[in-house]
DNA sequence: ATTTAAACGAGACGGTACGTCGCGTCTTTGT
DNA sequence: ACAAAGACGCGACGTACCGTCTCGTTTAAAT
């Protein structure tokens, strides 16, 4: 989620000295006071840096919770029960957590309309998370295709943005209720084609 | 979209003299640079307008492309051709449209961010423009129960999170593109339990 | 000593409300701290004001301390005695004052280099300040060669640079004393041709 | 013009191995930005050497501009032409060359007020070079009297500080030029007492 | 017609935070 | 011992924009 900056360290090698540090200060700050609350000086503090050198490695505040969450956010991988439903309900159980757990909770939409302001940005997050994540429910997905119990022509992109984006819209937009059997029924839906019955 | 205000005619009556002229801008000024780079001065003196008199109508910058974008997006209503399909389909077109289009495309996340932080006042929002958009949703799928072509006991709510979420996602989140049968095929996902094909 | 600015007020008209306590407060904080160590923020501070309405009406540090010496610093007149020779000595004493109080002291040379670098930013201050005060020393020149104790074609410009300039040298450079009868016995240098001797 | 400092080498011996280099690159940045826009970094790698090195050599900024300058502008000696005017105008067109040309120009002022914060530290400039270039006029003095051209009790002192404050001051701060005649006619008002006419 | 109140234009201001710059220090690693 | 490399602390600078405030003026309804 990096500016599309020459930063020698938004990326992996290197990096500041207290680059753990950071992150984490980062994610903590994120999850107190929300994207636009937070300030980048508090986030120096808490992990005992200076502000100069936040800046001398990440090129902005939107890059700097861009990468925090990056590397923040747990991917997976998602287990293999031999049971395709099992599978897919825990990795949405995964997203879900992604997405309702404090940092990201407040930081992910501030941080779309920040960063995709300026093009090319918005793809750092999506290759430092979201492939990530999606490459694990693929896999998942290719395993119930071995097992027959996904036909092998399907649109997998979009079975997950349908999982990922209910959720996520729920969340953020509608204001409904992520209740215990969400996961359940969002996977019974995509793939059983089981219309949600209200509960 | 409102902050909890008490701002006399940030809803209907009144309000101030150029109402039009000011949501108008807001929208273009929306359109052009994001909720982020986009400033309350700019939108004053593209309306003809001072700022003051923004600050006198609406509680915050927030606030007052909340409304705009209430008072700019259209919910509907949808035709009842006789088809659930056909209907369900040219709702979700609308949504489309209207999380594609400039203006919202910039400003929803962010504003689903600005103002989550300040309880209620994500709210307005969804009573001004969510609700309505809503309320034609779950008329079609009435009809469609009527109809029998929809079990009666869907879970309406959900299945309009489905439909919707996807697309949201698609656009801010995972960029995949919104392709063209994304609405039927999407509509006969919740409806006939088509899992969805690559294309 | 204005930066090349086109801020409206640091000329004369309108400028901030608090213009005095501004102007005031820069140069307590000159006789303070020295140009170098005073900080704008400690300007704002004293004088009871933010610190972004001191960068709203002058355009950086070195253009607030050139006004506020320009405007501080008093340039004459000097009274008309009808003696030539104590006429010039009181504008002599007038001058080692403003160079050797503290204000001026600490920033005059600081100042000279900082705006010297942006051209035309020194004409600013000799326009606020110097020209007026040559301007009463060339009045009493000119009194002088009318009652006959100068000669008609003396060089007046070079007259003051030599009574001034070896004052402001003592001053800052060289750094011996300016002590009592230094006035008069520059006066008489210039006027009478009087070798200066060892007091 | 070092801080009151222990550093080894800031008066003569040993020294950093690249000195020479360090000293020129020193007044070549003085000549091209001036004393603020210049930085140490630009220094040391325009010597080809690293910025600690510098540190290690001299206190700070200006200590390292000071002995550069000190090291860089030339102290004389005067000629011995039996001819004291013609002496003291040599020395004196030595100090306006001093003065005028671009590293000095630039830097003496700021010099002036940035060391003089600091208490000690103007001292080692007048010492490693105001001392010398002021001796050799004192000599030709000294020289002068033996000859009868000077009484005996002059102030040889405030006699340089004429000489040199006048055109000192006139380069920046009156701004008048230092044209061709000017050291000549210095010299004939502080030896003859000749007032100074118009050219 | 005149009064009166609401709305508005104008624009300075307080405030928060951002991102930048350059000095001077320090640690690590050679040589 | 000295030097290269380069991250870092630190203090300040100058900027942007938000939202508030005061004051004078227009507009329009009410008397």
């Amino acid at each position: 989620m990096p500016a599309a900056s020459t930063r020698p360290g938004e990326g992996d090698p290197a990096g500041p000295r207290d680059r753990h540090a950071i992150l984490t200060a980062t994610l903590d700050a994120l999850g107190e006071h929300g994207y636009q609350r937070m300030t980048v000086e508090g986030v120096a503090t808490r992990a005992g840096v200076h502000k100069a050198t936040l800046y001398r490695w990440w090129a902005s505040k939107g890059s700097l919770v861009g990468w925090a969450l990056g590397a923040g956010l747990p991917t997976g991988p998602v287990p293999d029960t031999g049971n395709t439903r099992d599978d897919l309900v825990a990795w949405l159980r995964g997203t879900i957590d992604n997405y309702t757990s404090t940092p990201a909770e407040s930081a992910l939409p501030a941080l779309l309309s920040d960063l995709a302001s300026e093009p090319g940005t918005l793809e750092g997050f999506r290759r430092s998370f979201l492939d990530a994540r999606r490459s694990h429910c693929a896999a998942t997905v290719t395993r119930g295709i071995a097992r027959g119990d996904i036909p092998a022509d399907v649109d997998v992109g979009l079975l997950m943005d349908v999982l990922a984006g209910t959720v996520f819209y729920r969340q953020l937009v509608s204001g409904e209720p992520l209740d215990e059997g969400i996961a359940e029924r969002l996977v019974d839906l995509v793939l059983a084609g089981t219309v949600p019955r209200l509960p």
